[in-house]
DNA sequence: GTGATGCGTAACTCATGTGTTACGCATTAG
DNA sequence: CTAATGCGTAACACATGAGTTACGCATCAC
C-alpha cells in the first residue's frame, strides 16, 4: 500500500532531460562530463540533474579519479512497472470493449492526437 | 522516436494529489465534487488538477446538467508502460545477474528501503 | 610544486506550479 | 421568478524548479 513512495521516481522523471539522460544510461555507464556534453544546458544544471536522479535512485554513482561514472539503477523503473499494473487491466478492457465494437460491425477508428 | 510526446503525461503523473485522483477513478466515474471531497485542498485547486490530467489525455469529462462526471483513460498510461518497455530487459539482467550469484553461493540480500 | 582538468556546490534570477479567495454562469429546487 | 447548488475561472500569494555564473576542491600532467 505503499503506492505513493513507490513512483517517487515520477518527480524525477517529469524532466525532458533527466529523462534524456536515463536514456543515455541505458546504453552503459557515462561520466558526468560525458552526459553533459550531450545537451545544451550548462554542465551545473546536468550535475543537479543528476543529483535529482541520483536521489530518486534512478541512477548511482562510482568515482574513479576525479571523473564520475554515473549508472542507471532500474529498480524504480520497475517498480513504476509493478505501479503500472492495476492499470492494464483497464487499457485491457478497453482494447476488448474495441474488439466487441468490432465484432459488431461498428466502424472502430482508432484515436490519433492531431499534434 | 517520439518518446517525449509518449510519455507527457509524466508532468501530469509528478504530482501525488493527481496520483491519487487517478487512483479513484481507477474505480469507476466520479463527479468533481465527490472528487474534491476526498481531499484537504480547496476544490477549485482539484478542478486545476483534473484540468492537467484532461489537458494530458488522462482523464475525460462528460457534462450531465450541472454535474461534471470524470473518467480515467488509460490510453496515457499504457503508453507510459510501452514507454518504459525498452527498460524491462535492464531489471530482467539484473535479476539474472542475482540469480548468477545466488548459484555462485554467495549472500544475496534483497534491497528494501528502510522508511 | 604548479597548472590544467573534471566535477560538484553556492548564490542568484526567472519561470512554473500549487494553493487560496472571490466571482460568474448554468442548472435544479421551491 | 428566486434561491441554492455544482463547478469552472480569474487574480493573486508563495513555494519549487531549472537555468546561469562564480567558486572550491580533488586529481592528473608536467
Amino acid at each position: 500500500m505503499c503506492y505513493a513512495l513507490a513512483v517517487e521516481a515520477l518527480q524525477a522523471l517529469a524532466d525532458p532531460t533527466r529523462r534524456e539522460l536515463i536514456g543515455l544510461l541505458a546504453g552503459g555507464e557515462r561520466t558526468a562530463g560525458e552526459l553533459a556534453a550531450r545537451f545544451p544546458v550548462s554542465r551545473p544544471a546536468i550535475s543537479r540533474h543528476l543529483r535529482v536522479l541520483r536521489e530518486s535512485g534512478l541512477v548511482s554513482v562510482r568515482a574513479d579519479g576525479r571523473e564520475r561514472h554515473y549508472a542507471l539503477d532500474p529498480e524504480p523503473l520497475r517498480r513504476l512497472d509493478e505501479w503500472l499494473e492495476p492499470y492494464r487491466d483497464l487499457w485491457a478492457q478497453r482494447l476488448d470493449a474495441l474488439e466487441t465494437e468490432i465484432a459488431r460491425g461498428r466502424r472502430a477508428r482508432t484515436r490519433r492526437e492531431p499534434t
